[in-house]
DNA sequence: CTTAAAATATACCAATTGGTATATTTTTAA
DNA sequence: TTAAAAATATACCAATTGGTATATTTTAAG
């Protein structure tokens, strides 16, 4: 059975997970934790040891959710080169999917804590790698099974996907507009197409 | 002759700007800019109106050291096609150059100021706009003049490089890793040779 | 129903926050 | 050299910061 405490520790990361994910770490403060949870400090901090766990544990939450998300949508085929449309696919939502906790934890935490807190980006960059890595192993397979050519460097070709579609979500959040988050997934489409579909 | 005021405004601007840019907006503290000019107080409330003000000049400050630069590396040729791997160019030192005021500016006050903070988003935003407007007419004379495909959407293809370059350097920058950025300096000049050039 | 334990609230702490009024120093032009 | 103006320093403000010790309430098992 799930205890109350479980449970209170489950709904302060899901109503404090945004506020840390626009504002940054350090514009987050107490008071605003206190004031969208409706709990005391006393609350918070029977559940965390102190405002960074707390941060940390927040920014796993979303990661978690959008893994899971991705994953999902990534199920829907077994080949490896729809997956990776499916990729883009799933991305195309990306803007109004991650809005819900407040906009992409990979780019707001990994900018907001580089310089200033390495607990923080020591988990971003981690998560980052976890996912360049799946991204890679669909390719490798892709590759195994003949649906992808054999000159391609897997790795290479996940940071580059990533890297685009990092660079997009930056964009369509700075600019409040879509355009950008549609063009580069057409883009990388055209790339799968044409680089690397056997 | 050059006013006593105007030569601290300037020493405050080269030496927060980068504390800005490194902490973000919320997480520079008056003590942080006091102790860093060895200035008091009275004096930066002397020569600049409120944190805020003194935020926003100081992104000012960077980004036209930043646009400077670039333009005086495009300026080393005079066609649209070398102009365009002169962007690329001046990019593949860009990690250590934009250190220098610790980090990219576009990239970590646009971050840090979305949901924060309305004036230096709308900065960013002017900033951006500008340079790829600059871009794309860059690309509208080289089709003008027959270097590159007339087929092309100049525009888009400028808010596709700076969509990749964008990227990079957050890619760069969070991993603490130059591949993407000389990586995805190669993909630019691969897409301009095989996209762009007539 | 009782009671120990778990969870939460209250009240407090020193330190720091951005900002300002005023005093002092430095610069500049006559 | 002097005096007005410009620049900077000092001393202060109320509000807020993250965090804690303790009191109170709520939960859950016997």
């Amino acid at each position: 059975m799930t205890s109350k405490g479980a449970l209170t520790k489950q709904y302060i990361l899901e109503t404090v997970a945004p506020i840390f994910n626009k504002n940054g770490y350090a514009a987050t403060s107490l008071q605003d934790i206190t004031k969208a949870t409706g709990l005391t400090k006393g609350a918070i901090y029977g559940n965390f040891k102190n405002k960074e766990e707390l941060a940390v544990a927040a920014f796993k939450f979303m990661i978690k959710k959008l893994l899971k998300n991705i994953g999902n949508h990534m199920d829907l085929s077994r080949s490896p080169l729809q997956k990776l449309f499916l990729i883009t696919d799933f991305y195309r939502n990306y803007y109004s999917f991650s809005k819900e906790f407040g906009g992409c934890p990979v780019l707001n935490i990994g900018v907001d804590a580089n310089n200033q807190n390495t607990l923080l980006l020591a988990q971003v960059r981690s998560v980052i790698e976890k996912i360049q890595k799946q991204l890679a192993e669909v390719i490798e397979y892709g590759i195994s099974i003949q649906e992808i050519k054999s000159n391609i460097d897997p790795l290479q070709y996940a940071k580059r996907i990533d890297t685009m579609i990092q660079g997009a979500i930056f964009m369509t959040y700075t600019l409040d507009d879509e355009f950008y988050m549609k063009d580069t997934m057409n883009q990388i489409d055209q790339m799968i197409h044409q680089e690397l579909k056997l």
